[in-house]
DNA sequence: TATGAATGAGAGTTCATTCAT
DNA sequence: TATGAATGAACTCTCATTCAT
């Protein structure tokens, strides 16, 4: 049966076999990676495992809080930014943030977010992000279809730059890419804005 | 050994066996559908399915032909269109088609597709198409980045819809969803064509 | 059900098969030649095969059966030169004889030998030659143990004959082995006659 | 995978699959005997097998290697009498002791010797120990082709032994086909001798 | 507490045999 | 009569999970 961690030495266990969790994932995919292979990584016995969590569905379950919660903590991070930052930049700052911690540890979370269909939770706190941008930018609540707008791109960006990391031999640069992201961002925010304020009128 | 399907009788079964693969893989997902299953669903024996494909890989992979094929059908048939629609109204146009293709047979394509990371043909021959409408429309020739822009357009397009559709509870219809998607595609593209035109006088 | 062939027809088809059952065998092993390799060499289809035959192992019995009636068809050929023959002689030609047999139709023979541990009919058949030899050869009936004699020398030589052909790189001539046999038969057999002789006085 | 046996617990686990893995053999024959049969016999699971043979060809690789070694070790106990012993009783001891080795565990041995042609180590290892006699009794120095007679002798004793104590009702006894054999391999190396002697001169 | 040997359900695959055509 | 598509029992092998140590 899976224990609470309450020892600062099983913490540690467990975080090993999180980090091998992400290795092993990233080395085999989400179905090809074994318990033996994440107990050898993370060089526990497959027994222990057990003792720590419940079964492989649920060592899978903490990976994913993990990557979602560093997210979190990168957004939280990012939040102070958020008063006096142009749209584009934002866009292009994320963007950049997400693509860091994509990259993070020989690129294992890449490799796993490509495999986890992405968290609503970390849509959820990108919408509310969005939402907050606005509030310091009131000019956007003129716009009617705010909600379309930050879904379109946000999945559009996280897609894209996840997809642009994970090819071999993209047609851009990732510099194009995120510049080309902004600036869509920027036109269409623009443009409803022109619209609004027109039917404002 | 797998064998050519030369009968009438043999064709009906491989076709009945790849509508299977679909409906077990929306099931089952990719790796969770098994080879007793899709000769469950397909109602022939095991060992039939043996008999016209090398082993369950191939399977997936006439599964994938089918799919694309599809898609790449779906195109060719929009193309006599293409010469004369505005972008807003090619981009809804081609959301519509392609929603309405993942929403046949049931679904099973849309949940096929979210397993399947979609293949490298469907975006070659969704580039080559943005790529002819430019040629009818040369007023998009002098925008720089068409290739990325392009690139944000389609992947975007394709996963927010593609999601959108997989959600239980969306935030937003479907109608919403692409004129959103239209407007942006149309907005960033009047957005480089006008900064376009200032860079040329 | 298998049916007798009592058309010239049918039993072309059947030899065609057996005949068939001897090359999948020397190809793939008698554990490893399928029901569907013996029908595409013998140019029927599966279902044949179980108009004439039972099941798999029928058609191996009839090959077996055929193997027999071929050697014991050499014996009876064999059997006139025994009246005038010396007893080197007599194991020199029966062992090139047996060597020819088991390499015609490209050693299908021999191969097929090594897998089927060969039938007592054919140890019988050996033993009643031996008999037949020494009625001839009257000198012989002195010798006590003459059973066990022919026994040691017609396995050994089978043995040894057989062992040697499917050598790839063997240590020895066949000529050398043949003469090395009847030299041991010989000599065995002359010391036990002297010995016979020896008692008998 | 395969792991190498380090426990005490594990060594007997893979002495009981191999042990298992005879009785299969003579059970069911070299290609009947089935990994399940081997994991019920052996009392462990099938999942076992694997965790101390790579695949079912490594169980009989070890069963084969055992089986040599036996061989071997009795050869190499036999050495020390090799000096000063008579041909006659050197056939005979050996054949003898190699009958206790086949007859050993409820004759499993004897089986599975039937089923897999015999080893060339075996075969090397008494081809060696006939060289060393000579070696010790120079007069054989003198026969020209030793060779070729200890190839048909050991051949021929090995073969004979073993479809004698295969044979349900053999038509004589074990001691006269021992008898029988050893007179054989004597008189043949005397008849040699004699001829090379008479060359000599 | 930590281990890894042991487990067995279930995976993909094969092939002798059947039977509708 | 002759066929080969269809069958499914049984094979080898995997791996998440358990439990005696």
């Amino acid at each position: 049966m899976a224990r609470k961690p309450t020892q600062k030495r099983a913490k540690v266990t467990v975080d090993a076999i999180v980090e091998a969790g992400f290795i092993a994932v990233a080395q085999s995919g989400i179905h090809g990676a074994t318990t033996r292979q994440i107990a050898d990584i993370s060089g526990v016995g497959v027994g222990s495992l057990y003792e720590y969590f419940e079964n492989k569905e649920a060592i899978y379950v903490a990976m994913n809080q993990r990557f979602v919660d560093d997210i979190l903590e990168m957004l939280k991070e990012f939040r102070p930014k958020l008063v006096r930052v142009s749209l584009e930049d934002l866009v292009t700052q994320l963007l950049y943030l997400f693509r860091d911690l994509l990259q993070l540890h020989n690129g294992v979370y890449l490799k796993y977010f490509r495999y986890s269909r992405y968290s609503p939770q970390i849509e959820s706190a990108l919408m509310e992000l969005a939402m907050h941008y606005v509030m310091y930018n009131p000019q956007y609540l003129r716009v009617q279809n705010m909600l379309t707008i930050s879904y379109i791109c946000i999945n559009g960006g996280i897609y894209s730059v996840t997809r642009h990391l994970s090819s071999p031999n993209p047609n851009m640069t990732f510099d194009e890419l995120v510049e080309g992201l902004a600036r869509m961002t920027t036109s269409y925010a623009n443009a409803e804005l022109a619209l609004a304020s027109k039917g404002f009128e």
